[in-house]
DNA sequence: GCCAACGTTGGC
DNA sequence: GCCAACGTTGGC
């Protein structure tokens, strides 16, 4: 199983939503970056990742589960873009800031770090470990 | 609200 | 194929 990690502004797609829709799940669509839209591509179902809130809160704040491979993006017509549906697993106990992770040195290679633009990334099961310990939750 | 970083577009 | 111009994202 492989560890990825999925940023959304809250003011448009936030983690309740996200719960709310429950094992159903949701389309991870709106993604317009050929770099994100590759690691869609290569997600599995039962993948894991982690839900970001960027802007206002800069957190890790939940995890989330693969449950459809990449397919066209319903939001547009345009086929060279793709995307994975994802489905709410458990929120962390607590957040874990972004200052958090920059402040951890373990962390100083995380993507989210050094490419703070890109809104689907891989994540090390390192990373993944340090991070859900963090949160207050078992990897 | 500003600005740095980065990706994309289009002219040459 | 290069590079300048431009648009967008996201942290501060």
């Amino acid at each position: 199983m492989r560890y990825w990690l999925f940023k959304s502004e809250p003011a448009t797609w936030s983690w309740d939503q996200q719960m709310a829709k429950g094992e159903a799940g949701e389309e991870w669509d709106g993604v317009r970056n050929y770099q994100a839209r590759n690691f869609m591509r290569d997600m599995a179902v039962g993948d894991r990742g982690f839900f970001y809130h960027s802007q206002t809160e800069k957190a890790v704040v939940g995890i989330v589960e693969v449950c459809a491979e990449a397919h066209p993006d319903s939001t547009t017509d345009d086929d060279r873009w793709e995307c994975v549906d994802i489905k709410a697993v458990q929120p962390f106990a607590h957040p874990v800031s972004l200052d958090m992770v920059k402040n951890d040195p373990r962390l100083s290679e995380m993507v989210l770090v050094r490419n703070s633009r890109l809104s689907v990334q891989p994540v090390t099961d390192e990373e993944w470990r340090i991070v859900c310990d963090m949160g207050g939750v078992t990897a």
